[in-house]
DNA sequence: GCCATCTTGTCAACCGGTTGCCAAAAGTTG
DNA sequence: CAACTTTTGGCAACCGGTTGACAAGATGGC
C-alpha cells in the first residue's frame, strides 16, 4: 500500500512533475559533456571563452547544447566569479514620474547588453536608501543611484566596493550623469524677463537635494544677468500636493512668475492658483522642471525646462556597463543639455485692472 | 627585493585592498564557524532553521555573525536550493503609467517580505514577453505577468514550472488578479445615460488585450440596460497618440459620449477634439479607464473608471509569495472593485446651435 | 544501572559552473 | 625525422552555502 505503484493514477502527477521540476531547465554542462563526449571544463570554455577550443569541438558542443536546450545557471556562474549580469537602480520615489524615463532608459540599455535591471526605492529617505544599496551590492555587479539622498561619503564608500554611477547629483570621485541646468534656466529666465517679469519666485525641493540647490543657483545667476529679482520659497514635498500648499506663499511673495524645483510642484501650484481664480499665464507665469509625462496635459500646458531623463538613464547604464568590463574612463561627470520647452503656462504680464 | 616588505609603502595599497575586495562582504559561514568554534553546517542551521540548534549555540553563532557583519551569499544559497528570494514582474510597457502603480505596489510588498523585485518589459509584444518570461524563470522564484499579451497556453506552460500570478487577465488554471469592470462601467454608463446621451462610442485597445475585450463586453451590457447604442472603434496603439488618431473616427461615429480602453487614449482624444474646437463636455463627453497619474491634470479633469492598480500589484505579489511558501490556495481569481470617478470631462448634452 | 529516546552537532556530498595547471596532440622548423 | 612551440582538452580544486545520514551526548523510564 505504501509502495509506489507506477500504475497508480495518483502517482502520475508526481512522475509528470519530474521533468517539470528537474528536467525543464536543467541541462547542465555535464549533460552536454556526456553527449558531446568531452570534459565539462571543455564545455565551459567553449561556451564562455571564445577561441579557447577548436572550431570542431566548438561546433560539437554547441550542437549538443542546442539539442538539450541548455541554459546557464546564473547562480552557479555567479558563485565562483562574482559576476551576476545584474545591475541595481535605486530611485527616490517610484511614483514620481521623473524617474519613469530614467528607469525606462536604464532598463532598455541593460537588456540590450544582456544585463538584468533590479529596481529599488528609497522613499526619499537617506537611510532606507543606504540599506537598499547595501543589499543590492550583494547581488548586483554595479549600482545606479538616481537623485540619491544619502551622504557623499556613503556614496563613495559604496563606490569603493563596486562600480557606482550617480544621476542628478555630482559626487567627487564617482562617475556622474547630470543635466546641465545652465542653458535651460537661462533660456527660461530670459524668456520671462522679455515678457516683462521683474520678480521671480523659485519653489525649492527637498533640502538634501543636490539638484534643487543647483537649480536655485542657476536661477539666481540667470536672474542677475537679466535684472530680475529672485525670491526663494520652500516646499514641504516635491509633489503635486506640495505644489498646492506653496500657493499662498507664492501669492504672498508678490512675484509675477514662478519657477519650481520640478513639474509636479508646478502642476499642483497651477491647479491651486487657478482654483483661486488666478489666470495662468495672464496673472502669473509658471515654469516647471524636467518635462515629465503629463506636463502637457494641463491647461495651459506647462512651460518647463526639459531634462533628458531617458538619456540620463541610458547614459548612466552605458557608463556603468563600460566600467564593469573595465573600459570605463575614470570618474568624470557627464553633462547632458537642458532646454526650455515653451508652452502655454508662461507669458506676458497682463496689467491687472 | 621581490620579497614583500611590510614597511614598503607600495605594499600598503595592496594590503589595504584585501579587506576591500575580499574582506568587505565576505565573511562566510566558515569564518563564523571558526570564530564560534563549531561546524559550518551548524552555522548554516542556526541561521536558517530556527530551533534546530540549542539556544546557547544559537546565541554564540549570532554574536559571531554580527561581529563579522555576516551577510549570506545569495548565490551560494540559490545554487543548492533553487530559492532566490526574487520575483519577476513583466509589464507590457514601462512608460505606460497604468503600470506605475502596479510596479509600486509589487515593489513595496516584495520588499516588505524580503524579496527582490526584478522588472522587465515586453514592449506590447507576445514574443518579447515570452522570451523575457523564460529568462526570468531561470532566476526568479515566481513571476507576475501584468496585462500579458502572450498566449493562454504559454502562460499555463510557464505556470507549470514555477508559481505565476496574472494581473488584468483571466487564465484558466492560473491565479489571477483582475479589476471587476462591471460596477465601474455600469456607473459610468448610467451617469452618461442620465445626462441624455443615447449613443456611446467605445475606443478599444490592443486586439490581444483580454482586458479590452472585457471592457467592451461590459460597455455593451451596460448600454443594453440603459438603452444606449454602443459603437465600437479601434485604436492603433493604447497611447496618447493613439487617442489623437482616433478622434476623426469618433466624430464620424456621431456619438455624443466616448469611453476609451484607457486614460491615455482618453487624454489624447480630448486634446485632439479640443484642438478641433469641440467643447468637452458640452459637445462630447469623455470617460477613460484606470485613473492613472495625470488623469486629473487635464482641463476639464478626466472622468474615468478607476481600477485600483496599486492594490492589484500588492494583491498579486501577496498571492505569489503565499504560493511560494506553499500556503497559497489554488488557482482562483481575485476580483477587485472598480468605481466611477466623476470629474469634469463628462456631463449633459448641450443642444448645439 | 541499563536501555530506549530525543536532542544536538559533525561529516561529507552536492548544487553547476570556472579556472590554473599540466600533459597529450598537433603544427612548425631546420 | 628529431626537437621545439603552440593548441587543445582533461583533471581537480574551488566558490559558499544546504542537507541527509549518523553518532555522541543528554534525558528519561523502568
Amino acid at each position: 500500500m505504501t509502495e509506489p505503484n507506477p500504475k497508480d493514477p495518483a502517482a502520475i502527477p508526481d512522475a509528470a512533475k519530474r521533468p517539470g521540476r528537474d528536467g525543464k531547465s536543467n541541462a547542465t554542462i555535464y549533460d552536454i559533456a556526456k553527449l558531446a563526449g568531452v570534459n565539462p571544463s571543455t564545455v565551459s570554455r567553449a561556451l564562455s571563452k571564445p577561441g579557447r577550443v577548436s572550431a570542431k569541438t566548438q561546433k560539437l558542443i554547441e550542437d549538443a547544447a542546442a539539442e538539450l536546450r541548455y541554459q546557464v545557471n546564473p547562480f552557479a556562474r555567479a558563485l565562483p566569479t562574482g559576476r551576476t549580469n545584474t545591475i541595481g537602480l535605486i530611485v527616490a520615489d517610484i511614483t514620481n514620474p521623473t524617474f519613469f524615463d530614467i528607469i525606462r532608459g536604464a532598463q532598455a540599455t541593460a537588456t540590450l547588453r544582456d544585463y538584468t535591471l533590479v529596481l529599488a526605492e528609497s522613499a526619499e529617505s537617506g537611510v532606507t536608501e543606504l540599506t537598499a544599496a547595501r543589499r543590492m551590492m550583494a547581488t548586483a555587479d554595479g549600482l545606479i543611484l538616481a537623485s540619491p539622498r544619502m551622504d557623499d561619503n556613503d556614496i563613495r564608500a559604496l563606490a569603493a566596493d563596486k562600480p557606482v554611477v550617480v544621476i542628478n547629483r555630482e559626487v567627487d570621485g564617482v562617475p556622474c550623469v547630470i543635466p546641465d541646468v545652465g542653458k535651460g534656466i537661462s533660456e527660461a529666465v530670459r524668456s520671462l524677463a522679455a515678457n516683462g517679469h521683474r520678480k521671480l519666485a523659485f519653489v525649492a525641493g527637498p533640502p538634501q537635494s543636490w539638484m534643487s540647490a543647483r537649480r536655485w543657483e542657476g536661477v539666481q545667476a540667470a536672474c542677475e544677468w537679466s535684472r530680475v529679482t529672485p525670491v526663494r520659497l520652500e516646499s514641504s514635498r516635491p509633489t503635486v500636493d506640495g505644489g498646492r500648499q506653496v500657493a499662498r506663499d507664492v501669492l504672498a511673495s508678490g512675484a509675477t512668475a514662478v519657477m519650481t524645483y520640478n513639474d509636479l510642484l508646478a502642476i499642483g501650484l497651477m491647479q491651486e492658483l487657478q482654483a483661486g481664480g488666478m489666470a495662468v499665464p495672464d496673472r502669473i507665469s509658471i515654469v516647471g522642471f524636467d518635462d515629465i509625462f503629463g506636463a502637457d496635459f494641463t491647461t495651459p500646458p506647462l512651460t518647463t525646462v526639459r531634462s533628458p531623463l531617458g538619456e540620463c538613464g541610458t547614459a548612466a547604464t552605458t557608463r556603468l556597463l563600460d566600467l564593469l568590463v573595465g573600459e570605463g574612463g575614470d570618474a568624470g561627470t557627464l553633462r547632458v543639455e537642458t532646454e526650455l520647452v515653451l508652452r502655454g503656462s508662461s507669458g506676458r504680464v497682463v496689467r491687472q485692472g
